[in-house]
DNA sequence: CCCATGATACTCT
DNA sequence: GAGTATCATGGGG
């Protein structure tokens, strides 16, 4: 498959079921911890209601309208960091999230950035778990994707068979299928769709 | 089912 | 400016 720069650089809804199988990696002083990606979403910057992107650049979203090959960590729910792979074409705003992964590499380390003890299938299952796994936090919004310290590296070949459904968790925008996970795969985290709004 | 927890962005109560 | 609804979640009862 294709590298990394060759991969990106593409609408973020054709990217996003490429990147699963890819192995995001955080070489981190305390020892590596690689994840292999089986969840993803794709955003669709301002064309996507349920983007961050949707109304237009703003401070904590700048980085998604900045090139491609880097990092866009946001922190949700006062609690939780999030991360996207920021995809362009620049100035378009499209990142995918990744939203679930294999711990491959680091086992140990990501265990005990997990704690309390965990099946090694839920240590990186949900976004923000995936994040604390890697040890990814707020002071990696912006950071090169090929400079590392956190790296994506494509995968050898495409996965086997993909699965399509509504992004997780979104009021807006949650009839679009742009959420693709490896179909089967005990690692992806579970459909949660949004809390209704209360009727007025 | 319910809630922790705080930044963000929107509406002026 | 100040007040407030919302939130790309996870863990626990």
């Amino acid at each position: 498959m294709a590298g990394l720069t060759e991969l990106l650089g593409r609408p973020s809804v054709e990217v996003a079921p490429l990147l699963l199988g890819a192995v995001l990696r955080h070489d981190h002083p305390d020892g590596p911890v690689a994840v292999r990606l089986t969840e993803v979403e794709a955003y669709a910057g301002t064309q996507d209601p349920g983007s961050h992107g949707f109304r237009g650049r703003t401070e904590r979203n700048a980085t998604m309208f900045g090139p491609p090959a880097h990092l866009y960590v946001y922190f949700v729910y006062g609690m939780h960091h999030c991360a996207n792979v920021v995809t362009g074409p620049e100035g378009e705003c499209g990142a995918v999230l990744v939203r679930a992964g294999e711990v491959v590499e680091g086992l140990e380390l990501a265990r005990t950035r997990r704690p309390p003890a965990r099946r090694d299938a839920e240590l990186a299952k949900g976004p923000a778990s995936l994040c604390r796994a890697l040890g990814i936090g707020p002071g990696h919004d912006g950071a090169d994707l090929v400079a590392g310290p956190v790296t994506l590296t494509p995968a050898d070949r495409p996965a086997a068979q993909v699965s399509t459904g509504p992004r997780v968790g979104l009021r807006h925008a949650a009839d679009r299928p742009w959420r693709f996970w490896v179909t089967g795969d005990p690692t992806v985290s579970r459909y949660v769709p949004a809390k209704p709004r209360p009727a007025r």
